[in-house]
DNA sequence: ACAGACCGCGCC
DNA sequence: AAAGGGCGCGGTCTGT
């Protein structure tokens, strides 16, 4: 295993694992009555002392941390009685994360999963959460997958004194702690979110497909205007019928017409000369509003004046959140009008610009990219160093840098970085050799890349693809923890306001629904969780974070 | 009829 | 301008 964070700071000073996203433990208990809560001491032994649930939701201070098999599993329920938890250390994402930290990726990591390991009995497999008991209890996911007579909430103690004792054997505890807090606090606000929805006109919304598209036609019907340009481009491959949604159709008209082309992407239509291609562009990019964010989405994902994508903390192997159904991460820019805030209320749009680079900056502790990260715009600090001044140039080569481009437009920028930035190309270029030789490689706060497969073998292409892997994990990793120890102090700050809301998370943005009055604090809580994010993960940088920030009425209207 | 691969494009 | 990282999704196409 090969570290590719060298210049190792000790964080510790600055406290993550013990600011704050730490708190007291409380272990939540099954009970036939309806439930009660355990605690926990410090180290994961039950105390005794047990709390009625309800008293406990109600009663719990800001500190105190639910430990608890699966935000995915307990959480939902409580939110939908009406329950709210501040913190807590999800045993299920943390063991995942234990897991693949010592190279053991893809592992059950249920707790009755995790207690077997303790135990050297056989793991069962992780029960996928669609297939769990239709009226699943707080603890069902536990419970029914352990051994029989085996005590839930001892197994649930036993795995968190033992991840205990493995966070606390890593290379560094206090920053894997920070990303055990930080997992889970991201994950108790995806559930939120989900509960919460981001606000959704579908009046708007409805009236920009028909603009886009013509009136709303039955499912399985193209629209108007979709039906046009089919037409246009039939007429203008002479006649010929072409299903503009298939890429071979449309490939074999252009070679009727005499136009050799390698593919049917629209970058590559762009340069053929020919009728076909405007109207073809234009089909393209409306047939995919249609078919992804079309009346037929609304229907099955607009309730009650919400969209509510269902986020999948961890869904990433770089800790990146991903969604199921519904395309949650990928709003188009075009359909941004239909989020709009509530009467009386305003929307807080925030996203940290530049993050990668910035955070290669920080990794790297490069003093010359370290300088440049000082900049609001980062991009144009290093091209008036390096590049006489090209921005694009700069902009061209760093992405280069960071995803594993090697020639093209790249090519000469990325041997001036290499000269004028060694620190930070050699980090990219260590994690990079790393990949190809089938090591593994970590993020800042320790969050690693899964292994190679038994079948992997070193050679060209499938080498040189890890390559490109591994080199930008470390960034988008980081940059990922980043976002959400971000996300997990603005989450808490946000509890001080009422009726602020939390509505929206992707990847590096953020997005707040509240009360028009508070939209001065909302801006001010976003604003110091990036300093603090910041903070908690370097300690004291020289590297900013600077955040985009608008207050909009729509989401249209930000940036 | 259904499953899985591939394609292309939306987002970061 | 179009090479390189990560996704989700809906379309077609191919194989069973």
């Amino acid at each position: 295993m090969t570290r590719t964070s060298s210049n190792r700071r000790d964080v510790r000073t600055s406290g993550p694992g013990r600011g704050r996203l730490q708190g007291v433990p409380v272990l939540l208990v099954p009970a036939a009555d309806g439930g009660t809560v355990q605690h926990l001491a410090g180290n994961g032994t039950p105390t005794g002392d047990r709390t009625p649930l309800d008293t406990a939701l109600t009663a719990a201070r800001p500190e105190t941390r639910w430990v608890w098999a699966d935000t995915a599993q307990c959480y939902p329920q409580l939110l939908a009685a009406g329950g709210r938890v501040g913190r807590c250390h999800d045993l299920a994402l943390t063991e995942a994360l234990l897991l693949g930290y010592d190279g053991r990726w893809g592992r059950p990591r249920s707790v009755a999963a995790a207690w077997s390991r303790l135990h050297d009995l056989p793991v069962p497999d992780d029960v996928d959460p669609g297939e769990a008991t239709a009226e699943p209890t707080l603890f069902e996911p536990v419970r029914s997958a352990l051994p029989a007579g085996v005590d839930p909430v001892s197994a649930v103690a036993a795995v968190y004194a033992d991840q205990l004792r493995r966070i606390a054997a890593t290379e560094d505890p206090g920053r894997f702690s920070l990303l055990v807090a930080a997992e889970s606090a991201g994950a108790l606000a995806a559930f939120e979110m989900t509960a919460t929805g981001l606000p959704w006109s579908a009046e708007v919304h409805a009236a920009k497909l028909t603009e886009l598209l013509g009136a709303r036609t039955s499912a399985g019907v193209r629209p108007a205007r979709l039906v046009e340009l089919s037409a246009l481009i039939d007429a203008a491959f002479e006649g010929r019928r072409t299903n503009p949604d298939s890429p071979a159709d449309v490939l074999a008209a252009f070679t009727a017409a005499g136009r050799r082309i390698e593919s049917t992407r629209s970058w590559v239509l762009r340069k053929v000369d020919h009728p076909a291609v405007e109207p073809l562009l234009a089909y393209k990019k409306l047939a995919r509003i249609h078919a992804a964010n079309g009346w037929a989405w609304q229907e099955r994902w607009v309730r009650e004046g919400r969209f509510r994508p269902e986020y999948v903390p961890g869904g990433v192997v770089s800790g990146r959140w991903a969604t199921r159904g519904g395309g949650g991460l990928q709003i188009p820019k075009v359909l941004r009008g239909a989020v709009r805030a509530t009467l009386g209320h305003i929307l807080v749009v925030a996203d940290a610009g530049q993050l990668e680079p910035r955070l290669l900056a920080a990794l790297s502790e490069d003093p010359g990219m370290a300088t440049a990260a000082q900049a609001e715009d980062m991009y144009a600090a290093i091209a008036a160093r390096s590049f006489g001044g090209d921005r694009a140039r700069a902009k061209v080569g760093l992405l280069g840098a960071m995803y594993g481009q090697v020639g093209g437009q790249a090519a000469a920028p990325l041997a001036v970085l290499r000269q004028e930035y060694p620190a930070a190309l050699r980090l990219l270029e260590e994690a990079a050799r790393t990949g190809e030789d089938g090591g593994l490689v970590r993020s800042h706060l320790g969050r690693t890349c899964p292994p190679v497969g038994d079948d992997w073998v070193r050679t060209g292409p499938a080498a040189r693809a890890r390559g490109r892997f591994t080199r930008n994990f470390v960034v988008q990793a980081t940059a990922a923890e980043w976002a959400l120890t971000w996300l997990a102090v603005v989450r808490s700050q946000l509890t001080t306001l009422d009726a602020a809301e939390l509505v929206f998370f992707a990847h590096d943005e953020l997005v707040v629904h509240a009360p028009a009055e508070a939209s001065e604090q909302v801006v001010r809580i976003l604003y110091d969780g990036a300093l603090e994010a910041g903070r908690l993960l370097f300690g004291s940088t020289p590297v900013r974070f600077p955040l985009d920030v608008s207050t909009v009425g729509c989401y249209a209207d930000a940036g």
